[in-house]
DNA sequence: CCAAAAGTGTTATGTCTACACCCATGA
DNA sequence: TCATGGGTGTAGACATAACACTTTTGG
């Protein structure tokens, strides 16, 4: 609860008229993971610090919360400013970060968000020097790049719930457009999950207008010709779930 | 990240040596949900508000976090005073909230834990004059019974992190004892999930030494006879998973 | 008509479910 | 020996995976 209970802690129980600035004060900021697929891969949006402390680290965005916002329209804020868009209900809190000494200067808890977009738009110019990249999220969760403050764990906790989330929401559908190919659905799978899915049997498994709507429409093929791919929109049932269930890398039961 | 990008909001840049001070304060705390099985029943853990706000309203266990400490540390600590058990690696942090009006008295944001423990203690005695008591999550669920603050959603959302852990992590073996019979364990499954389990198959989908061992001793028969149960211990497979996955009410694979 | 990619059929294998049945034990 | 659960067998329905095959299009 929000108050101290009296039970078991008196020492800490405030008097009726207490100043409620008697407690620890704490700097509150929520953090946005923007991931989107791009060359096959899940690709994270960092930016680079322009001031201390790790100047000139990548870290991932975010902010202040703001006295009279709630955590979800923080996010939603962080998000609007960093990337343009406006699709408060795309994010998904994952996580919250309070260790003592996360930030040097001052003791800060922080939220995590995830924010699965189809395409990230290019860094709005003019703004400031700060830099603004999209890199595979593999590279962060081998060690191949550092982060600044603990936002190496913030990242591999959110793909985590990603991985998850693929599984039992109809997130899978927030990587791709309003209108998409089979081919593209099951490329999210096969990027998130890093699996090979049968294109035959994933056809199957989203089979039925619950699931993908035919828009009547197709792309145009490749410069070698090739059959062109139906277009499809997303159907109802994503709302309660995905089709697929993750395979089980391991077979967790023993043998008899 | 834990410092405004200078990106968008500059007006909220801090100088370099700039006052910690001068950004929001938060006091932060942290709630436990502390759930049981009682009576094949889920039920959770709620003490009586000893005063203002919500004076004499059910409430949530929880306190403020100290500077000095991780937020799984403050939860821990919650637990440990509330309950007497130290059981640090039961609690799962499932969710942070931070709504304005959520304490009418200052800004509070808290962060939601979850416990799962076989057997919650009697209160302890002596210290005060406030009330402890296990309700069945149900009441709160439908909104027979109404709880201080935001504690009802909290509630709500640990209900629904434990039907998906009992999925996808081992937190099943965490309502029984150390030892126990596949009913006490089928059981847990039915009570969460509110489902029934054939007795037959679920002891199929649990065989192996990897799951479940035996320990050679057997319970006590009930009054009327019967064969006594096996008792087990829980294998080392549950650090990666559960054995059942949860039935999926709806098929929601349209047909044909 | 050829290449390329979409989309279909088929079969083997594995998993879930229901339910009949047997077994071990204390009263 | 009876009542009471624990524990096993089995058959059908259903889901998964592998892969050969057919279709559709642009060049």
């Amino acid at each position: 609860m929000t108050l101290p209970t009296t039970r078991h802690q008196p020492d800490a129980t405030p008097p009726p008229g207490y100043d409620p600035r008697a407690f620890p004060a704490f700097a509150v900021t929520v953090d946005v993971v923007i991931l989107t697929l791009r060359d096959a891969r899940l690709q994270v949006l960092l930016i680079r610090r322009g001031g201390a402390p790790f100047e000139g680290a990548w870290a991932i965005p975010g902010g202040f919360k703001r006295p009279t916002e709630t955590l979800d329209e923080a996010a939603a804020r962080e998000l609007t400013e960093e990337t343009g868009v406006d699709a408060a209900p795309l994010l998904r809190q994952f996580g919250a970060y309070g260790d003592p000494d996360r930030d040097p200067r001052m003791n800060v808890v922080t939220v995590g968000y995830l924010a699965v977009l189809r395409d990230v738009p290019p860094p709005v110019a003019g703004t400031d020097a700060a830099e603004a990249a999209l890199v595979p999220v593999a590279e962060i969760l081998d060690g191949r790049r550092t982060l600044a403050f603990d936002h190496e764990r913030i990242v591999r906790d959110a793909v985590d719930r990603v991985r998850l989330e693929l599984e039992v929401s109809g997130l899978a559908t927030e990587f791709v457009g309003d209108s998409f190919t089979l081919a593209e659905l099951r490329s999210v799978y096969e990027a998130v999950w890093g699996v090979h899915l049968d294109a035959a049997n994933f056809r199957r498994s989203v089979a039925g207008d619950a699931w993908i709507v035919p828009t009547g429409h197709r792309t145009r093929p490749g410069p070698n010709g090739g059959r062109p791919a139906e277009l499809y929109r997303a159907g109802a049932a994503w709302r309660t779930g995905g089709p697929l269930r993750s395979p089980r890398t391991i077979d967790r039961r023993s043998p008899t």
